[in-house]
DNA sequence: ATTAAATACATGTACATACATCTATTTTTT
DNA sequence: AAAAAATAGATGTATGTACATGTATTTAAT
């Protein structure tokens, strides 16, 4: 769908205004596409995201502090977010032997299993929804990084 | 800033996952950068967006639903949204006399003001942080909403 | 005309964001 | 070594999202 019809408006000045508002009814427009899956599973998108990251190091623990590095929100509560997976025993809090301010973040097997059955459900709904070829998508990754370069 | 160092990762499987995660992430900066200089004015992202779709009609009056329509993120809760820039006088509530199940819901002369504000202080910082000609923007709205096409 | 269905919006709840503050540790300074 | 500063993360608050439910009013069905 075109933004103008998404937002019911056509006043956008100019291009790189319409380009904001653009980006960010994309963004939310996956949002909805992703989270409307990871329901089934009783998870949220940035629950789905601290899942992901802690896999990415596993088996090695993680600190609080290292996840919200890689959160793509960056401004996003990491512990309130583990609250949350330590009740559905997606993880697992300890406190660290080295330094005993740090929490020693673990992702648990139902967390890897859980984390693997989305990600199977999700390839295809990537693929039927998003309509992007691997060049156009490289294309989309070079502007939108360009449009961040100011800091 | 590039993707791989935002959110420290260069695991990205194929350029549409990346493209994927790299609206995301963009989405978010942009509105960090717009929330920086809305909070000078009380203002949130959200409340601001009801105020310029409020302005766009002005002086007709919208009811809750049109302006859901033309909210980036359609899961909005509008009523709230409209709930604080009530008590920040920036907008009215009233009864629809042709239909009292509706509210007619009117952007006041402090609502129009500090929007002309704030506008005036957001196009220098567009100017200096986004960093995207008209040209480019043009080619990246052609991408993302050939990235929605498929509903 | 009366009842049923639909609509508009308000409101409740769980979760998340954005940001400030507090507490427990560790590191640095003196 | 003792005091001060820095750090990690938990927690509080206001706001927002996502979605379900409730209430008033209007429209449609019988």
């Amino acid at each position: 769908m075109k933004l103008e019809q998404a937002i019911q408006s056509d006043k956008f000045g100019t291009q790189v205004q319409k380009a904001a508002l653009n980006v960010l009814y994309t963004a939310w427009w996956l949002k909805t596409l992703i989270s409307k899956e990871l329901k089934k599973y009783g998870l949220t998108h940035e629950q789905y995201n601290v899942l992901r990251i802690l896999k990415g190091k596993h088996p090695e623990l993680m600190c609080v502090r290292d996840i919200g590095n890689r959160m793509i929100e960056k401004s996003s509560n990491v512990p309130r977010i583990l609250d949350r997976l330590e009740l559905k025993k997606f993880a697992e809090r300890s406190t660290s032997n080295i330094d005993k301010r740090e929490t020693a973040i673990n992702i648990t097997t139902s967390g890897l299993q859980v984390l693997e059955e989305v990600y199977q459900k999700l390839i295809p709904v990537f693929m039927e929804h998003i309509a992007l070829g691997e060049e156009d998508a490289k294309q989309l990754n070079t502007l939108l990084e360009r449009m961040r370069e100011n800091e």
